[in-house]
DNA sequence: CGGTCTCTTGACGGAGTTCAAAGCTAGTGG
DNA sequence: CCACTAGCTTTGAACTCCGTCAAGAGACCG
């Protein structure tokens, strides 16, 4: 069950035996069927998420009704409204699962006494919120400069294993694109091969 | 020369008069002069700079040579490339000065010893990075789901002292859309009321 | 003054949207 | 095992927003 964890956590900080299994203790074992939320628009969010196996996806509604995901993360990956979890504000985002998912939770109470502890995971976490802002902002970036077609090949470079998990409308929606245009788009590219 | 930087701090973490004094010895003053650069691309972005007066600007140059404008600066705020700064990696970002400006300039190396000397900073430290964070994510929501009119207006609604400062040009680039497009934006605006 | 920088305006073109309809696929129940 | 439905993807035609290219109008500065 924390296999994955341990794996992950050692690609950035190096724990003893004995200091994961502590570590391990302030996380809970949560199976999320799909559709089901995990944080929704107006509350706080109060855990973070470590996905175990399946999919979910991170969202906004706007006011017309239209939804825009910011964010998906498949095994091995976190999602958390950060924002919200860091300031302890409302959070304007919503997490659903794509597929039936299992996740590791980390309620911030746990994680701050998880710190205490083992003050060397300190770094992981400063980790974790840098990687998180590189992210957002390189695709900042991209929905400034590049055409939707850039967009979709950039995606689906960086997070191939995504395109096989993620119906195409959604992957249209994270890419700020009508799924039609997608649909056109995969056309084309395959026409060009 | 440390009244505005006073301010500001204290309306995030309070500082004893004797605490402030020994935080300001940690910053070096820096006059900078329209367009002379503050970070270049391809340098480790050293230092986090707080803006006494005038305006600075971060901006990346893609593969056609065009500029994007990520943020400005005017007096008040911050600017730095945190994730070279965080991560000391090599900044893919430009900053330089609109117009004349003056900084003040708090090194990576001072900045943790303040942070030792005066742990309380930790905690303003942290809003600030998470400020950022909630600013690019918002952006990136916005620049996925609406209009250039209505990323123009919200620009106007967040940051009226910026309209003033920077030229429009400018801004059509931090809006993602040209200066042309800008203006006749401004001019459906004008007409409409 | 003349030169440079900035903003405006017009005509045209292209990328992406919208609306509508039809195909496809997988799951469900008879 | 097939028929039916629901969800997802594809396709077409018209339209919209914004970009591109080009030219002109102000404004500022030496």
């Amino acid at each position: 069950m924390f296999a994955l964890l341990k794996k992950h956590i050692e690609k950035r900080v190096h724990l003893t035996e004995e200091e994961f299994d502590r570590c391990t203790g302030f996380f809970s074992h949560k199976a999320i069927k799909k559709r089901q939320f995990l944080l929704q628009e107006g509350d706080v969010c109060r855990q973070l998420a470590f996905v175990n196996s399946g999919c979910l996806r991170e969202y906004t509604v706007d006011q017309k009704g239209e939804v825009h995901i910011l964010q998906f993360a498949i095994e091995d990956w976190w999602i958390s409204d950060l924002t919200s979890f860091l300031s302890e504000s409302t959070s304007m985002h919503n997490i659903d699962a794509v597929h039936d998912s299992e996740v590791l939770l980390l309620e911030r109470t746990a994680r701050d006494n998880l710190l205490e502890i083992i003050p060397k995971m300190e770094r992981f976490f400063r980790l974790l919120l840098e990687g998180n802002y590189i992210a957002v902002q390189r695709r900042l970036t991209y929905s400034l400069s590049a055409s939707a077609e850039d967009r979709y090949l950039a995606f689906i470079k960086i997070y191939p294993a995504l395109v096989e998990q993620v119906p195409q409308a959604q992957i249209a929606s994270y890419l700020g694109i009508t799924p039609q245009s997608l649909s056109r788009i995969r056309k084309e590219l395959s026409q060009k091969r």
